[in-house]
DNA sequence: CTGAAAGCGCTAACAT
DNA sequence: ATGTTAGCGCTTTCAG
């Protein structure tokens, strides 16, 4: 880039009257340099394919000389198409979701998308607020981190009609588009797993975030179902935290528990979080996992094999969710409907030394 | 809301020819249905004390009847004001920059902002890309974790005129506005506060990342200083994990260390994750923690306080740091200059059990 | 392959 | 306090 810089001289547009806009460069001042109109040099940027080679390439030099960036507002204005796609979130905070944050911020960036993130905090009050917000800019699609609760909420997205991707959860009746798994299921296989392992009085220590208490109650009902777990109560032992839940929260949930039901010999715990709060309360208090103590978590996050003992728990694809729910969105974008918009993505129990 | 729905019948408009725009309702379809003009409607939604209660009540109940959503795209680009700021990270995943980025939304949104999420990758080639595309929304600033060291980014973003908040380091040289705080005085902090402990042999394991490196040399060169390391090399002790850190690297950086200094009496870790993976090592490995060695991480994670033994660890405001980064961009964006543009927002070294 | 015209939906500027 | 006019910077439509 060795040519003469551009604003050189800003010749004669048609005298910027008041002090509107931001007066950066434009297309127009790109156009006028390449000697072309605005609209073929629209054209040069967006479908390379579309001009001449020549052409291409004076446009080229030209935005090379002005650094001209493209104001997507005004592009997005124009042609109804933002390029933006916002995801809603309880918390940032939280390892939960952040695998499926990510692999969508990349997902999404491969072609050409941005991410706008909300948070809708764990109480739903924020939740239309955002979503306010959120229409107002016209994304491209929508990504929730869990199913839409609120039916105001559900029929604003939908009169919107902007595409939805619910995710994080099943259900049979989606706004729009679906990727998820089934806690229950999850629940039950856990359940059964600690059953296959031996394991005669098992207990759960869960969050009180509705999906951590779905889980609960399926692994609950198998539990009693197979005879796993006390039955003189209608639910198998368990303990709840506040959410989010610390490792804090878990050491304290895991002293009531136990003072409850000292039996108890095996726990279910929602998060790995949780799981981790365990694992120190039973070290602090001198009781052997798994040997006394099978402890199981949820989530999978990236500490979970390194622990002592290794955290046997239950793995989400966050990173799968996230690229699918990308995935849907680009191609609804792209016009096409899409084949099968309700996507169960499962889970796995991973098998460590903690159960 | 008993009255009529609204596109009960959608008048005479100049006859949308093409079938451009969405076609959705739009702040013309409120102003008739309100029975005023456009810019009457626009002044009672932005600003109500600037039109009659009469005209507000009209227009109020216009927007539920239609159930209308600014467009922001259009509003944004009539104003050259998108409410827009723009934040990059890293990587979203690993806790630390997750209270800066939480409270980062929750400030802007109080007042009417939204957050545009980007990530850099821990390789600077991304940071290029991301900017072209953020600059292209027209954000009204930019948040960046970590202070931008192309030279080139740094002349777009200035040449942009975007406002710009540099965060997590202190440079003499922002580009233009900082939060931050000294690597080189933490670890020249945590150096003293180990020989006000007693630790005659201290070491420091950390990731490979710019800051974390940083922090090290300033730590290794103060313990020189005070002599409470080894002298027989050029730096203190101490092993070097890939960023991003784990518990398992902070494990094996452990074991690492003690094979290479079997006499390492205290370790600084860069992260609280690496320190728990050193808690989890020693424990497996038969040495006490802080008997035989002290552990010192950084971040103070939710989980610090509730290991055992209770993290010591160094906490940084990230909360602080995200609001006080809101609040700049807030008054730039009201045409206020920034008094004090350049931040410090300081450390703590939390004692707790560990050292 | 290139261009002129006409907006996208909104608000700044200037009336009244 | 309200309205008129003229864009913001881009892309769609429709002609060459």
């Amino acid at each position: 880039m060795t040519s003469t810089p551009f604003p050189a001289d800003k010749p004669n547009r048609p005298e910027r009257r008041g002090r509107r806009g931001a007066g950066g460069i434009t297309l127009r001042d790109v156009a006028k340099l390449a000697g072309v109109a605005p609209i073929t040099a629209s054209r040069a940027l967006n479908k390379p394919d579309a001009v001449s080679p020549e052409v291409l390439r004076k446009v080229r030099e030209a935005v090379e000389r002005t650094g001209y960036v493209p104001n997507m507002l005004a592009g997005g204005l124009a042609s109804s198409k933002s390029r933006l796609v916002a995801a809603v979130v309880p918390t940032i905070a939280g390892p939960v979701f952040q695998e499926t944050v990510q692999s969508l911020t990349e997902a999404l960036a491969e072609h050409g998308y941005q991410l706008m993130l909300g948070q809708s905090g764990y109480q739903n009050s924020r939740e239309d607020a955002l979503l306010e917000t959120i229409i107002g800019r016209r994304p491209d699609g929508v990504v929730l981190t869990g199913i839409m609760r609120s039916a105001d909420g559900r029929r604003r997205l939908l009169a919107s009609g902007i595409p939805v991707v619910e995710t994080w959860d099943l259900t049979p009746t989606p706004i729009d588009m679906l990727v998820g798994f089934s806690h229950e299921q999850i629940g039950a296989a856990v359940a059964e797993f600690l059953q296959g392992k031996g394991r005669r009085r098992v207990g759960s220590i869960h969050g009180n975030d509705e999906r951590a208490v779905r889980r609960h109650r399926a692994f609950s009902e198998s539990a009693r179902r197979l005879g796993i777990c006390a039955q003189d109560q209608d639910m198998a032992p368990h303990a709840v935290v506040a959410a989010p839940t610390t490792l804090g929260s878990g050491r304290t949930a895991l002293r009531e528990l136990l003072e409850r039901h000292p039996d108890t010999d095996a726990v279910f715990c929602s998060s790995d979080v949780l799981a981790l709060g365990v694992l120190t309360e039973a070290q602090a208090i001198g009781i052997k996992v798994p040997q006394q103590l099978a402890v199981i978590g949820f989530g999978d996050f990236t500490y979970a094999r390194d622990l002592h003992p290794a955290l046997t728990t239950v793995r989400i694809d966050g990173t799968g969710i996230g690229r699918k729910a990308a995935q849907f969105i680009i191609e609804r974008a792209g016009g096409r409907p899409v084949a099968d918009p309700i996507h169960d993505i499962g889970f796995t129990i991973i098998e460590r030394d903690s159960a």
